[in-house]
DNA sequence: CTTCCTGCAAAGGCTTTGCAAAGCT
DNA sequence: AGCTTTGCAAAGCCTTTGCAGGAAG
């Protein structure tokens, strides 16, 4: 899968998302296991959208052998809870995808269709536009998922030929 | 899960979908066999969001009772392709949902997240939007899902009690 | 020490597939 | 006849769960 380059977060941004980590699972008597740390060091470092198979081999990467898939799985939800990861890229829905979101603006994508690349975009009126759909309807938001797929300009051009 | 009432299909309505649902099968060297024709009717008369097992429980209800989970699922993306239904709440993620979508206004969906009530909405200026989206960014659009979470104005009374 | 965590293995749930019989044209 | 379609059963895949030993505070 192929995507705009991210900047991946810096060292403090990555000691402020481990401390909330760990108060979110202190709030909930769980506590931040040598493993968990290392599963959410390497999800937060995650350059682009991943699935949990993406995650093992992340992981193995990065000389974590004992990270088990069963664990991984377990801390997934975890991860969510505490706003490190948020689960993305609903379309390709055969399998859960997360991206890392720690103090990352919020965003959409766009996504070809034919060659799998992903952009990012935020756009400001679809935010306000949102909130007054929801009000009109007396909902209150807590929550969107906003995909467009398309063609990109590349795979256009190729097809065109 | 609830959805406000919708109209179903009438009966001239579904002619046109099985004679539309023949056409691409027999572009594809396909034939529209009876059970496939059955499976096609429930769904099309299938009122709101449903996955495999609510439409195999359809299907038992309209006396199909030959026809078998595995043809189910083989027909299902038959009838996406040629357009009779269509994937659908994608953030219920854990299996997979379809909804009647021939010659229906296209729509998004609001969803509440604690009572399950889904709300169709359509609003031009977000088609308007995601066109120029997509163009900046060069993309040809095809499809789009567009999933609004929040809580719907009830369960927020409910809850304020 | 007491509670939580983790690896392991097994089970679960949804979906797909191989195959032989049945169905169309 | 020659093809597609289907039921059936088995396999596949991703994900979850029970458990017993290990880790953490």
């Amino acid at each position: 899968m192929h995507y705009d380059a991210h900047t991946t977060v810096d060292d403090t941004t990555l000691q402020r998302a481990l401390a909330t980590f760990k108060q979110t699972l202190h709030d909930r008597g769980l506590r931040l296991s040598t493993v968990r740390e290392a599963i959410a060091r390497v999800a937060l470092r995650y350059d682009g959208h991943f699935e949990v198979n993406d995650l093992m081999r992340a992981l193995r990467a990065a000389n974590v052998q004992d990270a088990h898939l069963a664990t991984v799985y377990r801390t997934l939800p975890l991860l969510v809870e505490s706003g490190l990861i948020q689960p993305t890229l609903l379309s390709s829905s055969e399998r859960h995808f997360y991206e890392p979101a720690f103090e990352r603006k919020h965003h959409d994508h766009l996504i070809c269709t034919s060659c799998g690349r992903v952009v990012e975009f935020e756009f400001e009126a679809f935010e306000v536009l949102q909130r007054d759909i929801a009000e009109r309807y007396g909902f209150e938001l807590t929550a969107h998922f906003h995909e467009l797929l398309g063609r990109c300009a590349s795979c256009r051009a190729a097809a065109s030929r």
